[in-house]
RNA sequence: UGGGGCGUCGUCAAGCGGUAAGACACAGGAUUUUGAUUCCUGCAUUCGGAGGUUCGAAUCCUCCCGCCCCAGCCA
């Protein structure tokens, strides 16, 4: 697993590790400890799951217990295989190991059927033929209290025949559904008789055919839980609600242990939307390019943009876990990023506006000469490069102003930087077109300065990245910023798209990147100096038709000082 | 106005009766062939508010305020 930073290191401790250790010092569980990652396969993960996955993942690893792969797939209606195997490879790219055995719900249905029938005959549970609209109804509201069935004292013996009718698939979607017979008065709406099981004609993504009642997921969930030995379940907030619930029925159910159900806070990223549903409204509605968009916070997008999963893994640690619901800064994402990213990502140069520079006292067009250049100053065990000089080269078009002020350390009629790794390098004179713009700079080198360095230990403020005509290849660049404007995109009951970054996307062509970058691999970070970190794209980019994706700035501080 | 949660620096977050960790951000400074990196320095007399208990409270008690979640045959 390639790793920038010991990520094992200071880990952070969190309320449900501490209730873990706890646990495991009292010798609970017979000093077992297993958790589970359990996504419904009906949709891309995304970096809210990535919490969820290295908070489960990581425990289980701190702690020498283990965690579970296993897909809540319960709802045939919502679920496909095409989910089950996106999951698969971003849980895998994450970097985590669930063993041999990927779990799945469905895998229980015959079990979790015969619980089902266990409750019925301790009459804890009833046929009902409420229509749903009726149900609702009865189910009274958050201030008043619900009403009981007719069907609810319905006989043991009819309650089974009917449940197994239900299996059979003698009667129709919506006609019955099985209920847990707990207190239609009770403050908890979930406990309300809550819905067990619904018939739902449908074939299943993994069982096909062979079922046409489906449990629902709280009975599902906590049986499943039980059922592999799961001694914490974690959660989001959300189902605070249904540990009642959850710990009523294994109580209820003679399941083989009874895990506990603990609650955390789902995180959230600002300036991007995390909601399922509001994701499938950008893709759908064409505002981004797919579920591995760049811009959105899909683990398939961010990892086209370039994330590592060191750098995730170590964001997730990081924030820690609480039940405070908060709205994370994606600066600090971006900085665990920056961090893994500069002690992996070699160092190339690429000029992505390119300004057509002449070495006037260079010898003559075509000549050119080889220079080293380290791919990572730092770390001189990454090695070395050869780039090319010419006559012919190109600087930023950023990195010259004409009238330049003196806190600029760049280039300027009359001023004086060094090419980075090459010469340096004097600005004699400014050619415009007829409209005034700069088209390009006539500039003397010095040749006692090969490699960057002024034998009379005169100094120059800057140091400029750039391109030879000759060590160079075309390419294209996707800038990528912010997908959203506002902080909290959502935070206006209107249409939240509204408050997408049109500049979100900037798509740069005719960029020059160093040759060395012909073979760059897909999604392998380099860093373009003193632009930021980019990696080819894994979709579109070949070697005839490179293009790379920004997949964040450095840090910049002139930007900051210049805008004052 | 039923029930369940949550409120510690701009953003996360430790703290569990002994006198406010850390990270990011921010502000200074040093080093630098990336205005990057790295390295120093500073940054909550105060923990939603008000009372109370205590020698001592962010931590315990009371009241109040604010925010989030729940009325799917979704998960």
């Amino acid at each position: 697993m390639e790793t920038g930073f010991i990520e094992e290191e200071n880990r952070k401790n969190n309320f449900i590790k501490n209730i873990i250790a706890e646990d495991l010092e009292k010798g609970k569980n017979n000093g077992n400890m297993i958790t589970r990652f359990p996504p419904e396969p009906n949709g891309f993960l995304h970096i809210g799951h990535a919490k969820s996955i290295c908070l489960n993942f990581g425990v289980a690893q701190e702690f020498k217990g283990k965690c579970n792969l296993r897909f809540d797939d319960t709802n045939p209606a919502k679920e496909d295989q095409k989910y089950i195997d996106s999951i698969i490879s971003d849980v895998k790219w994450l970097g985590f190991n669930w063993g041999e055995k990927i779990y799945y719900a469905s895998d229980y249905f015959n079990r979790l059927y015969d619980f089902a029938v266990e409750l019925i005959k301790k009459g804890k549970a009833y046929v009902c033929g409420l229509t749903a609209e009726e149900m609702r109804d009865y189910r009274g509201t958050l201030t008043q209290p619900g009403k009981e069935s007719p069907d609810r004292d319905r006989p043991v013996a009819e309650n089974l025949d009917l449940f197994g009718r239900m299996k059979n698939g003698e009667f129709e979607d919506g006609t019955y559904v099985l209920r847990a017979k707990i207190d239609m008065a009770s403050p908890n709406i979930n406990m309300r008789d809550p819905v067990i099981y619904r018939i739902k004609k449908m074939s299943h993504p993994r069982t096909k055919d062979a079922w046409c009642i489906y449990p629902m997921y709280d009975f599902t969930h906590g049986i499943s839980d039980a059922l592999e030995g799961v001694t914490h379940s974690l959660c989001t907030l959300e189902f605070q609600d249904h540990r009642p619930l959850y710990d009523w029925l294994l109580d209820e159910v003679s399941a083989p242990c009874h895990p506990q159900q603990i609650e955390f806070a789902r995180m959230n990223l600002n300036y991007t939307v995390m909601s399922k549903r509001k994701l499938q409204k950008l893709v759908e509605n064409g505002h981004v390019d797919g579920w591995d968009d760049p811009r959105l916070p899909t683990i398939a997008g961010i990892r086209r943009r370039g994330y590592t999963p060191a750098a995730i893994r170590n964001f997730c640690n990081i924030i820690g876990v609480s039940k405070k619901e908060s709205r994370i800064d994606v600066g600090l994402l971006e900085n665990c990023l920056r961090e893994d990213l500069n002690e992996v990502a070699p160092r190339v140069m690429a000029v992505l506006n390119p300004l057509k520079v002449t070495i006037e006292n260079w010898s003559e067009a075509g000549i050119t000469e080889e220079l080293d250049a380290l791919n990572h100053p730092q770390k001189p065990e990454m090695g070395k490069r050869k780039i090319v000089f010419s006559k012919t080269i190109y600087i930023e078009h950023d990195d010259f102003m004409e009238n330049a002020p003196k806190k600029f350390f760049r280039l300027a009629p009359g001023r004086e930087v060094r090419l980075r790794y090459a010469y340096f390098i004097t600005c004699k004179d400014v050619i415009k077109d007829k409209e005034g713009n700069v088209v390009e700079l006539i500039c003397t080198y010095d040749p006692a300065t090969r490699g960057g360095d002024s034998p009379d230990g005169r100094k120059v403020k800057g140091t400029l990245h750039w391109v030879s005509q000759e060590g160079s290849v075309p390419a294209f660049v996707n800038l990528y910023d912010r997908l959203f404007l506002a902080e909290d995109p959502e935070a206006e009951n209107d249409d939240f798209t509204k408050n997408i970054n049109p500049e979100s996307l900037v798509r740069l062509e005719g960029c020059l990147v160093e040759n060395y970058l012909v073979d760059a691999e897909p999604e392998k970070a380099y860093q373009f100096e003193r632009l930021g970190y980019f990696c080819a794209d894994s979709k579109e980019s070949s070697k005839e038709h490179l293009i790379f994706n920004r997949t964040v700035t450095l840090r910049d501080t002139w930007a900051k000082v210049s805008q004052k």
